[in-house]
DNA sequence: TTGCATTTGTGCAATTCAGCACAACACGCA
DNA sequence: TGCGTGTTGTGCTGAATTGCACAAATGCAA
């Protein structure tokens, strides 16, 4: 299955929120929903779920909707998350720790695999289960040893450039940057941001 | 300055992006910049930003560019970040003392002012400096007596909703959401949300 | 079988968004 | 002063995105 460029990535962007939805339908005991339920729930016009949708092939029947396990399977194929990832996460200070520790990613299919750390006294500390923080300076061989292709950023804004440039020259194709800073990758490597005061931010100009 | 509804609702959500990449900028010693300068660290045409920022007035001076104090203060009067806001955060599991630890968002003008909870072995209970955990049954009173229009969610999935219900019901305007479900919420009332796995779902599209 | 109530997938139109290109202005320097 | 370089703010154009509306398909009930 090869879905080249030709669908927008705002479309993408919308597919793991449209998974996220189906995964809670289905805990919920639905087996079948529509486009218009999903919208509902969403906030989302149903045509542009079904457009969406519809750039990978009719997963709906007509009169009836859609099958959300079926959809669901789909989606991840899309997606490319009906695998496991391996990740990275580089940065073990007080966000690190708590990402470690966070079941969330391995539940959903992204199984933090190593931690990094530039602190000689946090190397070679045990975090959770089974994780031990290695030297940054380990970084580009175990990275490449284990052919990994994310990495989620949680070191200072004043080194996540740094970091960020370390990792794409050992092979990181996908970044998670927590750093409240904004990086400059060369083309093909894709960045995601999290930065919970840009979104209060947004909110605020709205307040009275 | 009242600028009504008639901005796109994706300038305002690029605006706190500028605000950030001016605090660095400023940090590294520069007064002014260009929106070519700051377009070629975001990764946004410089034409973008000159047209965002025109909405709420001409801030740049013709063959010198920003002035950067100057522009972060504008920005601020616009988003209303040239105070202080206080917010509530409901939920304090492994996110939520994370969340009330984290002195990023206090030092962005965002202060945590009280936690709430509905395990009773957790109320009471300090957590980090001067802050401790109120039952959710206060959460009510509290959040009007203080008039607080912001919170953060950081419980369960399956109990994100009905806390949502109840802080708007108290007079809550604006709710950043970690919990990885979509709220509904009445009109005017504005939501954000947090899901890191959306981010990486994102991503693994276009790897490999 | 027929009719009715649904819902999908999609062509097309409308709207929103982004970027080009340039006049107007600013500054430094000769 | 006059000239060259640099940058803003914006009208206009083209691209991207969204939403409408409907034919085609499905299932059910009579
Ligand atoms: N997006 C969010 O939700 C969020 C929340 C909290 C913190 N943050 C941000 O995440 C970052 C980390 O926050 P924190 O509170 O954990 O800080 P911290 O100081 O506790 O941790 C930073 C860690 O990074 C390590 N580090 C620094 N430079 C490094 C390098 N070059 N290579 C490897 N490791 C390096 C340090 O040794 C330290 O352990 C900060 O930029 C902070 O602003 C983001
Ligand atoms: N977005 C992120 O980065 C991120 C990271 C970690 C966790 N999460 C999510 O955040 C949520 C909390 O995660 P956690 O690991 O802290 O879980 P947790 O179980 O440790 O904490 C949840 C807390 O919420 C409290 N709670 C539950 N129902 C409540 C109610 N009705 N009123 C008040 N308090 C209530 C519980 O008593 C508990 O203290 C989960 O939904 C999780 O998926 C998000």
């Amino acid at each position: 299955m090869a879905f080249n460029s030709n669908i927008p990535d705002i479309v993408i962007g919308r597919l793991p929120i449209y998974l996220r939805a189906l995964n809670r339908l289905a805990q919920e005991g639905h087996e079948v929903t529509s486009s218009h339920e999903l919208g509902k729930r969403l906030g989302i016009s149903s045509a542009q779920i079904r457009k969406d949708l519809s750039h990978f092939g009719g997963f709906g029947k007509q009169g009836t909707g859609y099958q959300i396990s079926y959809l669901e399977e789909k989606l991840r194929q899309v997606l490319q998350v009906n695998r496991e990832w391996e990740v990275a996460l580089v940065g073990v200070g007080d966000l690190g720790t708590a990402i470690a520790h966070y079941r969330g990613f391995a539940d959903r299919g992204f199984h933090i695999c190593c931690l990094f750390d530039n602190d000689p006294q946090k190397v070679g500390k045990k975090v959770g289960e089974g994780l031990v923080i290695q030297s940054i300076d380990d970084m580009p061989n175990v990275i490449k040893k284990n052919n990994i292709q994310i990495a989620m950023i949680a070191v200072n804004a004043e080194h996540a450039q740094e970091v960020a440039d370390q990792l794409i020259a050992a092979g990181v194709r996908a970044i998670l940057n927590y750093a409240p800073i904004n990086l400059n990758v060369p083309e093909g490597v894709h960045v995601q941001y999290i930065d919970p005061v840009l979104h209060l931010q947004r909110m605020t100009f709205y307040l009275k």
